[in-house]
DNA sequence: TTGATTTCATACTAAAGTACTGGTATATTT
DNA sequence: AAATATACCAGTACTTTAGTATGAAATCAA
């Protein structure tokens, strides 16, 4: 019932690239820096978020990352589906799962329809931007001139 | 980011319990046949939930498990809880985890915070016999005379 | 054009977690 | 004593997680 370490740096990453200006690329060298996570496993997830294009990235000397939208349209919810898969507490609400034969007499089938959307809602109703401000908050984000 | 066959396992197997009567033991082979969990894998659930006290067991011929409580005194989240391990989405928020050292730059434990409240908000806010009730109403316990 | 930098695409691996099964011991009823 | 039933401890096959390794491809600057 944990959120995997794929999830969390997502969500690291993408508040380290929101401090940078629109427009600007940031290597994956600097994040790792700044967030203490290898290249290697930032490319994976940075795979991921490209891909389903929460991100734009651009190879070469001067390339790097950058955010697609600003930071108040991304959802925490947005990031952590593409890297975590559905937010669902069991397997047979996933999209792509095969309907549960145990379905007409099942108890608690509700109960985890309802705790879907009482996460769903939850990591839906707090942005990018928002994570970004705790950021900038704690001092972890150095105001440059 | 799922519930395993240990937390999901044990709310079936509560429910079968609810069915019975006050002071009344059901043997796992009864649970198994109804629910087609291995005996086996239910004898680890049971330790669980006897260990911390949820249900009441007996060895013995006429041995068995029953509920220490009426379901209505039972929330989702208190077996949940018991089964599963803390709710919490992050392992930082676990109470035997040591603190975080990142704790003081950290943009995201409010997030992780609220998401793990939501969700036992709402576990805890659904009881035991509300699922015996979804039961009875799809028909899977046969009423008995 | 060469070299440095950076992403992209797989493949691989060690460790941990999940979902069981098996065997023995113990307790109770008949 | 025999049958029934849980309790407890171990083992095991499988999957997932959390990375690392290797190398290719693209871009830019000198």
């Amino acid at each position: 019932m944990k959120i995997s370490t794929k999830g969390r740096y997502a969500l690291r990453m993408m508040v380290e690239l929101a401090t940078k200006g629109e427009g600007q690329y940031t290597s994956l060298k600097e994040i790792s820096k700044k967030q203490d996570i290898s290249v290697k496993y930032l490319e994976q997830i940075t795979g991921m978020l490209s891909k389903a294009g929460l991100i734009k990235s651009a190879r070469g000397a001067a390339g790097g990352h950058m955010l697609a939208k600003r930071p108040d349209q991304y959802t925490v919810g947005d990031i952590l589906r593409v890297t975590e898969g559905s937010l669902a507490p069991v397997a047979c609400l996933d999209e792509k799962s095969l309907p549960c034969e145990r379905l007409g007499t099942c108890a608690t089938i509700e109960l985890w329809q309802g705790l879907a959307k009482v996460k769903n809602d939850y990591v839906d109703g707090i942005t990018l931007e928002d994570l970004l401000n705790k950021y900038k908050e704690k001092g972890g984000y150095e105001y440059v001139i």
